[in-house]
This record gives structure tokens, sequence and C-alpha cells, in this order.
RNA sequence: GGAGAGGUACCGAAGCGGUCAAACGGGACAGGCUGUAAACCUGUUGGCGCAAGCCUUCGGAGGUUCGAAUCCUCCCCUCUCCA
């Protein structure tokens, strides 16, 4: 364990923060020279780990190389209510099964930046299945609607009319029980989460605990560039997506959130340092930054050699506008001697939903058989192998049977 | 319990008896351009049909009407104020 100066490991704590409450508390418990009980929640019904989450778990990752204890907590319970964003609706409830292999694969997700043989995982169901009723209303007793209501989202939700049921504020007075079960020193989050955290450290403090000091680390824009990294936006990228897509997605980010990117997700590194000092300037190419971070990605998650073949992909496909090396094959049965019609082939290869889409999309001039566009629907296919290419990106090698 | 306002396509939001498969914006998809799957410009965006056209859609179930997203009845859900 690492036995670094306080002062020293606050000093590297604070970096790329966006909020610490407070310095002053913090440094007073690492100056116990004790390892920190460091919090983490995350949510059981959504395992699948995006870049967003990269953010914090690289501070985490920080604070064990530091000696410090994470705690992992897996809010089961909280999973029934959900994070009250207005956007969410009341969640099912997860089954004893499902809370326990989503877990699971956090743990094996999670393992590419943290050391998960160290790491506590802890339910919450832990304790608050063991909470009476009265224990419920005693917690609930110790806040206040109007301090709730200060919370953002509550508040713009309650100004616009938008419902929030009753059970929503339980969310966050659950949560900072959370810290006093655990007896928290720390608890880390995005910012979106500042609330819920400082209201753990008031939840501590009327449980007689000390309050947990609070770190909040900056969100990452999703690939659209303007809301927050979020499965249910569709503008995430996930970890354990395949490298071209990891590639493809970063490649197609705004110029704009390039370097905000680079500045919440990149891990140092010097080509990319400057790289990004270059384009701030105006000097180098922002594609090249690009190219840059998405490599940087891709290596972490999948290694050196996917990252250099997911570049050869995107520069094959995309910049010299040919074919993948890699093509999926779909075999298609002729309904007679002239074969299927293009509409029939795209639908088959799974590039069209509806045979009115896949009209469309031909008519528009965006599908290609053997790298001619073609932009007659009813064009029947003859049998024999095709290279069918829908859009710049979707592309299938057809092979329609003989009749 | 009382009074009022609402529930529209992937999302936001118009429409309030026919001209509504439903304006507009976002998203998505396609085309052009390019330094990139950026930006920008153009187009498309319920299903079936070559087409004429037909079928399904405006919280749910009934009803009025030649004709309903639009009017009536009941039900479900949400918001605001009063108790």
């Amino acid at each position: 364990m690492s036995r670094k100066a306080p002062e020293a490991q606050l000093e590297m704590v604070r970096a790329r923060v966006e909020t610490l409450v407070s310095e002053e508390e913090l440094l007073a418990k690492l100056r116990r020279g004790k390892p920190l009980r460091i919090k983490f929640g995350c949510d059981p019904s959504t395992p699948d780990l995006h870049l967003g989450h990269m953010v914090p778990l690289t501070k985490l990752r920080e604070l064990q190389e530091l000696g410090h204890t994470i705690i992992f907590l897996v809010g089961d319970f909280t999973a029934m209510i959900g994070d009250p964003t207005g956007r969410s609706r009341t969640r099912l409830s997860l089954s004893r099964e499902e809370v326990l292999r989503n877990a699971e694969t956090y743990r094996e997700q999670v393992s590419v930046v943290l050391d998960t043989a160290k790491v506590e995982i802890r339910f919450n169901s832990e304790w608050t299945d063991r909470m009476t009723p009265p224990d419920f209303v005693r917690l609930a007793s110790h806040q206040t609607v109007a301090r709730l209501l200060e919370r953002e989202d509550f508040k713009t939700r309650y100004r616009k009319g938008t419902p929030i049921a009753l059970h929503e504020f339980l969310y966050p007075l659950i949560q900072g029980y959370d810290s006093v079960a655990l007896e928290a020193d720390v608890e880390v989050g995005g910012t979106d989460q500042l609330f819920n955290l400082l209201m753990a450290r008031e939840i501590q403090r009327a449980y007689g605990q000390e309050a947990q000091a609070v770190l909040t680390l900056p969100l990452l824009e999703g690939t659209d560039g303007v809301e927050k990294m979020s499965k249910s936006l569709k503008n995430a990228i996930g970890v354990r997506e395949p490298p071209h897509e990891i590639y493809g997605k970063t490649m197609s980010i705004h110029d704009d959130t390039l370097l905000r990117w680079v500045d919440v997700l990149a891990l140092p590194d010097p080509d990319l340092e400057k790289l990004h000092a270059g384009v701030q300037r105006g000097e180098a190419n922002p594609r090249d930054l690009k190219r840059a971070l998405a490599r940087q990605l891709v290596r972490r998650f999948h290694g050196e050699q996917a990252a250099a073949e997911a570049e050869a992909h995107f520069d094959r496909v995309f910049r010299e506008h040919r074919a993948p090396v890699d093509i999926p094959e779909v075999g298609i049965p002729s309904p007679g001697p002239e074969g299927p019609d293009l509409v029939q082939v795209l639908l088959a290869a799974g590039f069209a939903p509806s045979r009115s889409e896949a009209r469309r999309l031909i008519l528009q001039g965006g599908v290609r058989l053997d790298q001619v566009t073609v932009e007659e629907p009813d064009r029947s296919v003859a049998p024999g192998d095709y290279l069918l290419q829908v859009g710049k990106r979707r592309f299938a090698r057809v092979r329609v049977a003989p009749a």
C-alpha cells in the first residue's frame, strides 16, 4: 500500500475533479493514515458500462492505487425506484438472479480499470431488507420536502408540472442511508449526483456519523455532444462494443465535443497532448486528434492490435470508400428463376425493417450492388453472389440461391 | 371530495368535424460536399402496392355523423387550485 503524504494524496485526488466537499475534511481523514472507505454507487439495471462510466472509474483507480478501499455499492433496492431524472419511469424490480448476474458482468467490465480483487462489492438490499416501516419513517423524518425540492430536476419538474411520484423522494434518502450503513469516508460520483452525495452527508450526521467527503467528476457528453452519455439516449459508446464501433463512433463526434472528451476521458499520452494543444491553437487538424483518441480508446478496451485494425478498417471504408475486409454473409432463397427483387434482398439482409423503407432507400440512391448504384426497387436479382451496400457503412455479401 | 387543464407518430409540439398518415422542430436514415461516420446543404421519415389506391394510427371502450385526432358518454392516467 502506498503511503504518500496526505497533502500529496489530496493533490492527486483533486485533479480533474469537478467539486470536492471539502478539502479540509478530506485532508483530516487522510491524516488519520487509515485506508479510506470510498463508496461508488452503481445501478444494477444497466450493466453495460460506457465511456461515461470511465471518468469516475479512472478516479477510483487512482484512489485504489493510493491504498484506499473501493466499495462498489450495487443499488439493487434503489433500482426499484430508479434515480429520479424525470426521464425514466418507475422501473420494474429485478429478480435476485438478475441482480447477481448484472453485478457479475459489472465486475468483469470494471476489471479493465480496477483491481477487482481488492474491490468490495455490496448490495444495499443487505440493510434495506432488514429495515422496518418505522425505520423508514425515521429516515424520512430527517429530511424536509423543501430541501428535497431544491434538487434541480425535482425543482424543474415541479415547476413544469411534470409528475413526481412520492417514492422518488425516497431515492436520495436511501442512497444517503447507504453511506451510513457502509460508514463511507468518501463518495465518488458524477456531477449529476452532487445533490444525492451531499444529502448523504446530512443523513450520516443525523445518524451520528462523520460526514463523507464528496468528490464529483465531470459528466461526459454523449456522441451527440449535447446530452450526457447514456445508453437510453442512444449516444453512448459501450466498453464492450466491437473495436470498429468504438473507433467509428468516436470519429463521428462533433469537432466541438472533441476537446472536452480528450480533457475528461483521455489517459495521459504525450502524442494526444501535443495534438490537443495544436488543435486549440488552430494548427492541428481535429481529425488527427480524433484519430488518436479513437485509437487510445480501442486500445484500452480491446488492445493494441484491435486498435490498429479498427483504424485500418475505418480508413478503408470511410476515407477510401472501399468495402471492409470482414463482411457478414447472407443467404437468400430465390422465389423463382429470376431471383428475388432488390427490395426483398434488402429485407433479407436486415438493412430495412419494411418494404416501404427498403424502397425509399433504393429510390434515394442509397443502395449499391457490386459497387453500382441501383435505383430500381423491383429490379430482380438473379441467383449468384453480390456485394450489397446500403449507405456508407452497411455491407453484406449476399448469396442468392438458385430457385 | 370539489373546480379547471391535459393525454397526438421515436421524442417535443401543432391541429380541435372533411382538404389529416396528421404542420413545425429534434432525432434517425439517405444523397451532395469534405479534412471525418465532424460541420454545412438537400431529401426521406406508418404499412402493403409499379401505380391508382387500400389498410392501421392521435390514452382505452362505446356512441353521434355520409364522414371524427377533432363532437357526446363512460373508464384509465397526469398536472394545477381548493378541501
